[in-house]
DNA sequence: TTGTACGCGTTATCAT
DNA sequence: ATGATAACGCGTACAA
């Protein structure tokens, strides 16, 4: 029981006695329709109820107006404002948007990939890549089909991407945990195969050594940028050999859940542990959390990326690009520096969201 | 510069030197073909890295297993879960699924279905829809278009729908307040044009009069299920006549954003002020926050729409109906009765999100 | 087992 | 200004 008997454009076309060229031609507003003829095809459309049948436009236009959105689960809050900040932008340029969660599992990445293509959306918006994709980048690059990373880039720079200065971000995070007096900062580090965990955690060791800091194995764990996970390596944090007195986590989920792990081990933050994450999502802001986080322009990312897709689309640029947001650091409660920039970090001017 | 010069079945059967059918027939895995044959197709297939053309299939099956699922806003938490449950079931299904935003705004999602139609999407999930929406009756019951409803209902209960029990809900929280000893409860509603906050409100008024106590429309203020109308009410609330000792707010959103005014003024919860929410997000379950709130099977409520529709698409089923879900009270700190059920609301015991 | 030919609904190119 | 007709790429009767 697909779409029904919906009406086309050769039903209006007999019952106004004229050719389905004429129709096409009222319907698409275009020149060489008598005034009268062309009122009454419209009047007769409305009459009806006629909607024009897309997929059929779709096939000889050779284009859909839909663009496949690949990321890694939209119920992470930052994907979530990528999501949404991606589909308004696609919609104003009148694309549709069809979204896909791959869980960053590989697998899952190259099937809806293929499914994406094989339904002919016009460019791919993918936010969950590894380092290297050699896959995504024939694609892109051998192919020439229309790509754009965002927030994760390739290894290569000859995909399109649009990310935040990762290292440079982390680097500001560390050096503020300095300035606070701590010596001893540990870091729970993303998947160092994807470029934001890889970028981040570079930035925190080499922020250590420009400072004159060892850099210490043991004072870094592991996670997947998911919650869970990043309650779990505060705890490991907390059993290992040394015990920190800072914490950075590589995002505001890992930050989050370490926050669940020294409130469950009695650990008073910031009295006792600081800790500072990555992406400012929504609860980062709340008072009864007040983490200390870098700021992305989310929104800024996601339009950047479709205004890119679109330029490669419509206008068929060739050449990669690539973009690197600044990221601005927000100091709260948590790594206890919030007295230094009172101006910031208060979660009350954020009222619209 | 659309979907350029690809490849099609024509080009296959040319290099193979049999017929479009055949390799048609290959592709759809179907009988009479010969086994080298076969072999010999399926080779070149893959050789070449043919894709078949998803648009002009559909244009000839009459059906583009695509989805249209349209809600609020996609950065709500609770409709990011409802999302991801969607896409999964749907992905099951072998459907894809586009997303749109509506902000809650009638012309937006006017404006969003009809492109979705246009697009000949199989069926649609509404989960922004009021109570009274005779353009949505009249497509699922008048034009029999497959549309399931999601979160909220209609007024009428002509058109597929899966819900919770949000007046029953509304019951139990303020049930929970009541035995807590609290006499006056403030609720922060949400839109009545919502079937949600319609009968949150409802749930309510009527548990209070159920329990012999006044119902106090100065106690009640309005909100539109964001987070910065939850502050903002929670500040009326505190600016008002009559100082309330609990707050019920219609969902977490609004009651994440009163305990953001709470700490504001000062007020401690849940000592001077008990606070209750409903959906259970993520956040509410982080320990610094502790909320107090009605769990929802999000998942469950997710995985059954895309059955409800796609029998509807498959199965041509025609007949209207109903899924009202349970929800579960999640005690936790924020309404100072934890202590009573210290086996629930243990945010510790939610590691995989 | 395989091939031919038509149709899906629309747009575009010619005529007229 | 309007109409006839050929694509667009695929599925599918029906014929061979």
């Amino acid at each position: 029981m697909p779409f029904a008997k919906a009406l086309t454009i050769k039903d209006i076309a007999r019952r106004c006695r004229v050719s389905p060229a004429t129709v096409s031609r009222v319907l698409n507003g275009f020149a060489h329709v008598r005034a009268d003829t062309r009122a009454r095809v419209k009047q007769e459309i409305r009459r009806v109820g006629y909607r024009r049948n897309g997929v059929a436009r779709s096939l000889v236009l050779m284009r859909t107006r839909t663009l496949g959105l690949v990321l890694s689960d939209i119920t992470n809050p930052f994907y979530a404002e990528i999501a949404r900040g991606i589909e308004d932008q696609a919609t104003r340029y009148g694309y549709t948007t069809v979204l896909c969660s791959t869980d960053n599992l590989p697998k899952r990445q190259r099937e809806y990939i293929q499914i994406l293509l094989e339904r002919r959306v016009d460019g791919l918006i993918l936010g969950s890549v590894r380092l290297r994709e050699p896959e995504v980048e024939a694609l892109a690059q051998g192919e020439g089909f229309p790509v754009v990373l965002v927030n994760r880039r390739l290894r290569s720079s000859r995909v399109d991407c649009v990310v935040v200065d990762n290292s440079g971000g982390a680097r500001q995070l560390v050096e503020h945990l300095i300035r606070l007096g701590h010596r001893q900062i540990a870091h729970i580090r993303g998947p160092q195969q994807f470029s934001t965990g890889y970028d981040r955690f570079r930035g925190y060791r080499d922020t250590l050594r420009a400072h004159g800091l060892p850099y210490d194995p043991r004072l870094v764990v592991a996670g997947a940028f998911r919650y869970a996970d990043g309650r779990a390596a505060a705890h490991r944090l907390l059993a290992g050999p040394i015990r920190p007195t800072a914490i950075f986590a590589a995002n505001d989920l890992l930050a989050l859940g370490a926050l669940e792990a020294l409130a469950e081990a009695g650990v008073r933050v910031p009295q006792e542990m600081a800790v500072v994450g990555f992406d400012d999502v929504e609860p980062s802001s709340y008072r009864a959390i007040g983490l200390t986080t870098m700021s992305q322009r989310i929104a800024d990312m996601a339009r950047l990326a479709v205004d890119l897709l679109v330029e490669r689309i419509e206008r068929g640029r060739r050449d990669p690009r690539q973009i690197v947001l600044p990221s601005q650091l927000v100091v709260r409660r948590s790594c206890g520096g919030a007295s230094e920039t009172p101006q910031s970090g208060d979660s009350a001017g954020r009222t619209s969201r």
